[in-house]
DNA sequence: TAAACATAGATTGGATACATTTTCAAGCCT
DNA sequence: AGGCTTGAAAATGTATCCAATCTATGTTTA
């Protein structure tokens, strides 16, 4: 009686999206729907509808009298998602600017400066999406703010793998572009801040491309 | 016999979706499963499973325990996919250009001249997707082709009515950038051709933000 | 020996039936 | 007379059961 039976579905749709991210479940896995519908405690028709929800955010891969895996991603796919956000998301922080909380604005510095001091992976992508999602709460957009969520989401995997095999320089690269960004963002400058946001996307995306072998590892899982 | 019952689920999926585009479900409607159901001769179950998947694609809203409606843009939520359609679609194009099939570039001009002499508003909106989405057809991208899908299809109740209320004026100006843009895709002038499109899109959003009875007469209804 | 086919097993998709939630309207109280 | 409460009806969410489809293994044949 504790929690709400209301919205199984939706509940598991959350836990699943949430094990897809934090690693759980790996990219090309194959899901079995009476495996979830038992781990969660349900039937399997609320895992049926999470996953029809989870595919429409492109994280799992969903074939007809078949079954479901978790998305997986190309080289090719995964610079395309990233060429899209060096469009989408200045545009999404140009909408977001001029709406940010004063509490907001406090929090970018700090954030910076956490990152900064992050001990495990984990901690740096969490306190990396925390710090990207709060430039952007200024905004209140339907659909913009979901589109660069999915597109967050969908790369997930990736951004891991790739913060893993970070070499210093380009750790320091990033700070600083954070830093950047996060002063621009306090001058309210908005052509700046998108200058800089999109040069951190385009860095993000060549470095990428010079690290293939970040793909060929999660293959082998 | 005559037709596969494979993949209920999608066929409905499919059918609700065109009825959505059409007309024949306006926005704000609300969708009651049952009604679903019997018309498409399936049980509430597969109905479910497409409205999950339209609700994904942005075409239906789905409140947990309350029910599904059509989903129906404000004036600023329709300004906020032309302004992300400005930023993605030249991209899109970018990609697309090298690799369009000969047949692709024949059928550029004709279309155009076609829409010329489209007699109905429907014709028009189809010959103009075809045209756009042909020039998309050299790009080889899982997921901005359908996020592109998505945009168009999500406006597509606006455009209707906007293209209805079109004055003669914006209509030359809307052949003339298809042109425009038919010959820079035949140069192989990508830049240009981005440009043009870019111009293409904000052109129609600027006009639409000048004509907001657009969403009130969907409103009324 | 290798390839193709057939059969058995497993898995997904759909239909019916039931529990839960919401909504709407009538009745009651203020 | 108006607003609030209560109860019934309708619509959604879930569970169980059955049918259709795909995969894999084992067998047979060229």
């Amino acid at each position: 009686m504790a929690e709400k039976t209301a919205g199984s579905a939706v509940r598991i749709t959350e836990a699943l999206r949430a094990d897809i991210l934090g690693g759980l479940l790996r990219p090309g896995e194959r899901i079995r729907q009476e495996v979830l519908a038992e781990r969660y405690g349900a039937s399997r028709l609320p895992v049926r509808d999470a996953l029809r929800s989870l595919e429409a955010e492109g994280l799992v891969i969903l074939v007809p009298n078949t079954g479901a895996w978790v998305a997986k991603l190309s080289l090719d796919e995964c610079q395309e998602v990233y060429q899209v956000r060096e469009r989408v998301e200045p545009l999404l922080l140009r909408m977001s600017v001029p709406g940010l909380q004063q509490s907001a604005l406090d929090r970018l510095l700090p954030l910076v400066e956490a990152m900064r001091g992050a001990a495990h992976v984990e901690e740096f992508l969490a306190l990396d999406r925390e710090f990207h999602m709060l430039t952007y709460s200024g905004a209140e957009t339907t659909m913009l703010g979901e589109l660069v969520e999915r597109l967050w989401n969908t790369t997930q995997h990736y951004r891991r793998a790739f913060a893993l095999l970070g070499t210093e320089r380009t750790a320091r690269g990033i700070h600083l572009e954070h830093e950047l960004l996060a002063l621009a963002i306090l001058r309210g400058d908005v052509e700046d801040a998108g200058r800089v946001l999109l040069g951190h996307i385009r860095t993000t995306r060549l470095e990428l491309s010079r690290h293939p072998e970040v793909f060929h590892v999660l293959d082998g899982a």
